[in-house]
DNA sequence: TACTTTTTAGCAAAAGTTTTTCTTAGGTAC
DNA sequence: GTACCTAAGAAAAACTTTTGCTAAAAAGTA
């Protein structure tokens, strides 16, 4: 239990202990080959005993690796949504003897260039992790391979096979939602998107119109406005849609906070809700369940997919291995009591 | 720009190029003493030049400095607190050319102290700054002092001189905010208690008792439950609240999650809020301001203090000084619309 | 048994910085 | 002229681990 038993011991210390060569150690430390079972049962009693830990900066000296990986993110409007990030990444990083070393990152991408740049010298992590929108910088990914840093991204928008990641099937969760909305009778749905740098913005917008199309129902421009997956945003294009000649029945946003901000707006204009208007959100962050009336909505497994990246980061790290993997994560229906067959049709 | 222009310049490299010693670079880079201006430019030029980079595992291995220091926290209700920390503990950690480390910690404190433990053997963080309430775990502030780790507190519940901290002013919080809904005339004022094992739990709820006494109101200990902090809780303590044979005309909650629990539970009760009801939260989170009617509720600028705190730290690794610091901060009332004067009050 | 191959293990160098010890030159104070 | 201080350097030890090379031991083959 005793940290600081005076000196920490070393290398050296396993072995005069277990009476071998510290290249011997070593190779049982790192689990390497060419190791009798004899020899090395000795050396692990060892090791037990004096409760020795390798030093992370003698390790990092002599091998290059440094057992660290970084998360990067970029300062996001929701940030429950980075606590379950975090605690994905977290429990993968422990399981593996990981740390975990946290880089927030700021546009424009000049500034985000450097600030990664700096990051990577300084730290010389491992391997990093790069959530929306950051898998969609260029820049960013070209600086990591010119610098053969791993890196695997969360719900990057362009899926491609560079590099390894993990995503969320936005495009089903979204036809889901709005086949929802629809089964309760709604045919004029506002949608209001995310920002075009976010990959979510576009499966879920593309979502919303696929179901439009099977549904046979004639999709409107005017019903289709533009967020900044904030509050405020939220409620600006609230504000335009139930000022519309014809106003929706229903608003589906492309996140919580946004929906929040539709909320919002409607009861200032004290309109009755659910009744008047049916909202939905995205994401179901714990704002979803504080809302009057409570929000339905549609929930990702955040913290798995999150440990799941991590995971596969660490076997690239590990192997050294150029073939990008890739893995995909199942949205849930969460309906709440914002949602309601319109008036218009209970009248029916 | 390049990263790996082949080689990675040293120490050595940069003393070539500036026509001195290692040692003097050596003084350069870690600002000490002897080295005249005309020298410390000649090499400082040099290190620009080649775009030096001093190797954090060398420096660490030889020096005992890591150049990191670890975030501690426990799992947090409202996560938007913690948005708060990273950002000033962060800005304070580039500054000085520090990494941060996160690690979260989970009760009960037996596993506490082992992760804690583990978290030090293994990243040689040069100090660890502890949220609450783990700065209110004695076993955790042992652990650091044997282990001689440097450690700094955000709002402690025991302001003792043992340790560098930073605080809000709770208490003064508390009694701005109840003054406010008093003068607004309400008299029957409930109170909804934090855990507690939070330190802010004791401070705000002494800080309403004080308004009360100072205002000449009975206390009444009906009038008061205890919550932990969420949204449940804070339904939970509403409903017993507001099925009072005399119920409260407001209540104040120890933060907002509770007090968007209290809004939720009024409103499934039918009542006109803020006539029937006045609400009041702390900490102004982005909840406050999606909730309808948004919320009343008191500001501490968590950055500020985080940032504060971590440079408290960083003089105390630095210096090795014993004494330690501290600095309180202030919270601003965020008067919205949950808080009116009581319909009888206007009848009158 | 003699020879080859495989397995096991050790030695010494390398990684890049800090720390320490000693030295020197020049300047200032008295 | 002595004493003392400051600026700076040279050289080597220290920090702990990894790694390339080599040697010894064990196992397999003819």
């Amino acid at each position: 239990m005793n940290i600081l038993n005076n000196k920490k011991p070393t290398i050296t210390d396993v072995a005069k202990k277990a009476g071998v060569s510290i290249k011997t150690v070593s190779r049982v430390v790192n689990k390497e080959a060419n190791v009798s079972d004899g020899t090395r049962e000795k050396v692990q009693t060892a090791i037990d005993l004096l409760n020795y830990q390798p030093n992370i900066s003698a390790r990092q000296l002599a091998g290059n690796r440094s057992f660290s990986i970084g998360l990067l993110y970029e300062n996001p409007h929701e940030f429950n949504y980075m606590k379950g990030v975090l605690d994905g990444v977290f429990d993968a990083c422990t399981k593996d003897g990981y740390s975990l070393l946290l880089r927030p990152c700021h546009f424009p991408v000049t500034a985000l260039v450097n600030e990664v740049t700096q990051f990577l010298q300084q730290t010389q992590v491992d391997g990093v992790i790069l959530t929306a929108p950051l898998g969609d910088v260029p820049e960013l990914l070209d600086l990591l391979q010119l610098n053969n840093t791993p890196f695997a991204q969360i719900s990057p928008s362009d899926e491609s096979p560079r590099s390894t990641w993990v995503s969320s099937n936005d495009l089903g969760a979204s036809e889901m939602l709005t086949d929802y909305i629809v089964s309760l009778g709604h045919r004029r749905i506002g949608f209001i998107k995310g920002p075009p740098n976010h990959s979510a913005t576009n499966f879920r917008y593309r979502g919303y119109r696929n179901c439009l199309k099977q549904h046979g129902i004639a999709f409107e421009k005017t019903l289709v406005k533009s967020g900044s997956f904030d509050f405020e945003s939220g409620q600006k294009a609230a504000r335009k849609l139930l000022s519309l000649p014809t106003p929706p029945t229903a608003i589906i946003a492309s996140n919580d906070d946004m929906a929040s901000g539709v909320i919002q707006v409607a009861h200032e204009l004290g309109m009755s809700l659910p009744g008047q208007l049916s909202v939905a959100g995205f994401d179901d962050t714990p704002l979803a369940s504080r809302l009057w009336p409570q929000l339905t909505t549609v929930k990702q497994p955040i913290s798995e997919m999150a440990s799941a990246v991590t995971g596969l980061l660490m076997n690239d790290i590990r192997d050294k291995s150029p073939n990008a993997q890739h893995r995909s994560f199942e949205f849930e229906l969460v309906v709440r009591d914002s949602t309601l067959p319109p008036e218009a049709f209970i009248k029916d």
